[in-house]
DNA sequence: GTCTATAGCTAGATAGAC
DNA sequence: GTCTATCTAGCTATAGAC
């Protein structure tokens, strides 16, 4: 077999990149191959189902990041749920870039995409909450305050996103993490 | 001249649909041409600068529209504060339709759009934050908390209605719209 | 596995009749 | 003011050489 010009990671890097700033619908081939450094055709041959196999290769490629980076550090029980929330929002913090990068389930949840990724985002969504709600009962939270947290916790997060872009002020992507954090501690 | 076989409003309400759940680049002219009931070339006629300046009018029909029901209703000082506030935030829930209706903002301003639409998308942001920032004045906020508890307010709303299409659950949206109310008059 | 070349279609936009 | 017909450019996707 010839070998790969582009590794994959580079690859779903450079999807990640155009689907996340553009959109499912704002993303052509075009912009997928510059950013990538593959042809359309080999595009096509990493990803036999075309455009909707490369979205579906991000997303994911992103939930397993988040699995791995975020929810493992917020379950990670060698250490106290204080830790675990400052270090998996942290990783939320890298996730986003600060707040430069949007959220993928925001980039591909427009109506038409929605149809298509449905599933995956619903589930990246509930597995979210479900993670932060976990970390609302070690720290001490009701069962109903810490779902209630959760929703919050991933409502502010997105709600940020937007904002963030809306007004070109990452500090308001940086104030809410920070707010987050407070909030699960002061109680 | 010939009369127009489709009123302004039915046309805006028309574009508006589409862009708001499509977004820009995902709504085309057959789409815009459908839900309003006039042929591409009729479209052109009415707005020459094409698809741009659909969006344009759509922007500002909205904006005019908030400035109307919404921040009339949370600056009506004949009013107590907390009465506008409910009349307020009802507005809120007419313009998102209970959480059925994206929010025009989030639908364009992925990155290709947003440049087109970033002065309108930011002066509307803003004046949704001073709005709310001079409720919270007139129900007792310090100025610093009025402001935060403004940017707050826009984030919940954003995010809430994000989370409200990712778990197709319009009480998500609802809810917040509660909790946003209570907090206002918790302090 | 990657490429050039191209198919087939739909996009946004325009010309000109009525 | 609305329409049919049409233009060009770009789109997603595929064929087949290397």
């Amino acid at each position: 077999m010839r070998p790969q010009k582009v590794l994959d990671i580079e690859i779903l890097t450079g999807l990640s990149k155009i689907f996340r700033s553009k959109g499912y619908e704002g993303a052509s081939l075009k912009d997928l191959s510059d950013a990538t450094g593959l042809k359309k055709a080999s595009l096509y041959h990493r990803f036999p189902d075309g455009k909707k196999g490369m979205a579906d290769a991000v997303l994911n490629h992103i939930n397993n990041w988040v699995d791995e980076k975020v929810f493992f550090e917020l379950l990670n029980t060698e250490k106290t749920p204080e830790e675990r929330l400052k270090t998996g929002l942290e990783a939320v913090r890298v996730l986003y870039e600060g707040g430069e990068e949007t959220c993928i389930f925001r980039a591909l949840s427009m109506q038409s995409s929605l149809e298509l990724f449905e599933n995956q985002i619903s589930g990246g969504m509930k597995k979210w909450i479900n993670t932060f709600k976990t970390l609302g009962l070690a720290l001490g939270f009701s069962p109903t305050d810490a779902k209630e947290k959760a929703y919050q916790t991933l409502i502010k997060v997105q709600g940020s996103l937007i904002v963030t872009k809306g007004l070109n002020d990452i500090t308001i992507f940086e104030n809410t993490l920070v707010q987050i954090e407070n909030e699960y501690l002061d109680q």
